[in-house]
RNA sequence: GCCGGGGUAGCUCAGUGGUAGAGCAGCUGAUUCGUAAUCAGCAGGUCGUGGGUUCAACCCCCAUCCCCGGCUCCA
């Protein structure tokens, strides 16, 4: 963009809508300088939901406060100043900003370098910015402040913490409330507080931070996940492993996580004299199963499945419900093969992945491909072979990436997949990699046709990541409102009195005995306070027993969306139900 | 870990130094009822934990644990 021009950009536009709220964090920056001279002005930027600022005050944002800068912003929309763009010398700005006391300005400009930079003004409040901005405050139709936080300037924990002031602004009245009901929905979908209200999950601060306690409905549905897991695994010539949660800290070492990977352990705990150390990963474990014997290239892919219970250590900061816990179930596999077997088992692993992923209702995804970092191990050939083998797999499946240049794994390129949720949200969940590490420190080997010992390529994926996390994304993405082969309880009988329970109770047990997960409600209750509690826990089908069914022999079914279907024999009411379980809908 | 906010009954939340409250859930009883809450009664708290100030602390001070929003980091 020329200097100074005037373009028309729309608010449709990805530039347009950057523009637009880089320009509504200039007018928070102007209310806060206002208010509070003595706050320093760091940086603001927009970002795909709003934009932020972030100031030096001695004097803690309070909540009451927000209320008062929108109000301030306001006023100074209302007076549509100008937003007046200069150019200076790079010096006579840093003068500028020495003498307005602005540092974190200073330090800004000084790693700038440009001779010429350009400053906007508004009616007296002077920012450094490269630009554009809107023409004027009055172009700002609808913002709203939303949160309050502290961030490290320029994002470094050595630095000193600064105070953040979250907003985000939309081109008119209604997309911002749309933007804000968005919010309230996610509020809703919140798994912690659905994990609650289902009795799904909990954290006690008895047990201890980040570690989490499945009740018995949450149980049921990792249950029925890992079934499915297993049973797919096993179809796709996986075989499954279960291994220990210890092991000597010496294998630790060994495998190198001591050196790289340390500040997530846990401390050693000594038995006999001997140090032990609880898992952070899988990996060794299957690689000592894979040395339990010779192997020969004729076995191979040898895939290695594990739901395998990992601890990490997570600084306390850092926690959040399922979604970032200190101890999880990894859906673990290690593929050992040959390097020319890489391609096939990649396209495999992608198949296999967007399988599983699309039964939960995920099908459409970011996808990332992490190249080789500064730091490595293993030769820059093998780097280029493996990850060579990883695009050409995703070419090949005709997916769309992104590289993330030098964002691999210290020991292998990798692919990551994040799944798009139902309010499209994106989340990392399955991941893809090659490890050039593990073979060489634990000198495995395979015995080739020429009778030679070769190393083999590991390949470590996971494909739900960790079940605690897979769980959190699920709740939210259904918002609890689990298909019904998830459903923890999936038909509930609902009488309307007494005289009715055994008949309940008969048609409970025969859709128990066909496998159903079934629950009888003959509670001395009104049948309205009987739906009320199926429909709040979320239960897909409530069947109701009344005079008239047991007359007819027919059972009166109720779907938690409020549709009332059938009447149906309780034969033909199964076939219906055990359709939706086998289909996975 | 860092910045800010918070922790009162199982849950959601009132309670500004002077005898701890409500709604929902729970229990007991009555009611036997047709598509999102029947009525009544009862019970339930070391006010996160430890220390301090005070005649007196849920309330003020200090420390600590945990939770929430972010930063940083990750499955």
């Amino acid at each position: 963009m020329n200097k100074g021009n005037i373009v028309e950009i729309d608010f449709n536009s990805k530039e347009g809508r950057e523009i637009y709220r880089h320009s509504t964090s200039h007018i928070m920056a102007h209310a806060v300088k206002e208010m509070f001279p003595e706050a320093k002005l760091a940086i603001g930027p927009a970002t795909d939901e709003g934009f932020y600022y972030d100031f030096d005050i001695d004097r803690p944002f309070m909540p009451e406060d927000i209320a008062a800068i929108e109000k301030k912003m306001a006023g100074i929309i209302k007076k549509n100043n100008a937003f007046v763009r200069k150019t200076l010398h790079k010096k006579d700005a840093i003068q500028l900003f020495k003498k307005k006391g602005e540092v974190y300005k200073v330090e800004l400009l000084e790693d700038i370098p440009d001779e010429e930079v350009t400053i906007y003004e508004e009616n007296g409040f002077v920012d450094l910015c490269r630009g554009p901005h809107v023409p004027s405050t009055g172009a700002i139709k609808a913002f709203k402040l939303l949160s309050i936080a502290g961030a490290y300037w320029r994002g470094s924990e050595k630095n000193k913490m600064l105070q953040r002031i979250y907003g985000t602004a939309f081109s008119n009245e209604k997309d911002l409330k749309d933007y804000l009901d968005f919010l309230e929905e996610v509020k809703k979908r919140d798994h912690r507080k659905l994990g609650r209200e289902l009795d799904l999950f909990s954290v006690s601060e008895e047990i201890g931070p980040g570690l989490i306690l499945w009740h018995p409905d949450g149980a049921l549905i990792r249950k029925t996940i890992e079934d499915f897991w297993r049973d797919e695994h096993l179809k796709a010539d996986y075989k499954l492993l279960y291994s220990p949660h210890i092991a000597k800290l010496n294998l630790w070492q060994k495998s190198g996580h001591l050196d790289f990977y340390r500040e997530n352990m846990y401390s050693p705990m000594e038995i006999e004299g001997i140090e032990y150390e609880l898992k952070p990963m899988n990996c060794p474990f299957h690689i000592s199963v894979y040395k339990s014997s010779l192997r020969s290239y004729r076995e191979f892919p040898i895939r290695y499945a594990e739901l395998g219970t990992v601890y990490r250590y997570e600084r306390s900061g850092v926690l959040h419900g399922l979604l970032r816990v200190r101890g999880f179930t990894q859906d673990d596999a290690h593929i050992f093969c040959r390097e020319d077997q890489i391609e096939d088992e990649i396209l495999n692993i992608l198949d296999f992945t967007l399988f599983i992923l699309k039964t939960f209702g995920f099908e459409s995804y970011d996808i990332y491909l992490s190249t080789q970092p500064e730091k490595y191990v293993g030769t820059s050939e093998n780097w280029e072979r493996a990850t060579a083998a990883l695009k050409q797999a995703l070419d090949k499946k005709g997916l769309s990436y992104r590289i993330d240049p030098g964002e691999g794994v210290f020991y292998g390129p990798k692919i990551d997949i994040k799944i798009k949720d139902s309010l499209n949200r994106s989340w990392q969940c399955s991941t893809i990699q090659v490890d050039f590490n593990n073979p060489e420190r634990f000198d495995i080997t395979y015995r080739g046709s020429d009778g030679k010992d070769h190393k083999p390529i590991m390949i470590h994926r996971a494909l739900m990541g960790s079940l605690e996390r897979f769980f959190g994304v699920l709740i939210e993405h259904y918002a609890g409102i689990f298909p019904l082969w998830l459903a923890p309880v999936q038909v509930e009988i609902l009488t309307i009195a007494d005289r009715h329970s055994d008949y309940a109770i008969k048609a409970a047990e025969i859709l128990k005995a066909e496998g159903i997960r079934v629950r009888v409600n003959i509670e001395n209750e009104k049948i309205g306070h009987k739906i009320r509690e199926a429909t709040i826990r979320k239960v897909p089908y409530s069947v109701i027993i009344g005079d008239k069914e047991i007359a007819e022999n027919r059972l009166t079914v109720r779907k938690r969306s409020g549709e009332n279907i059938g009447p149906f024999t309780i034969e033909e009411f199964f076939k219906v139900i055990k359709k939706e379980v086998d289909g996975k809908q």
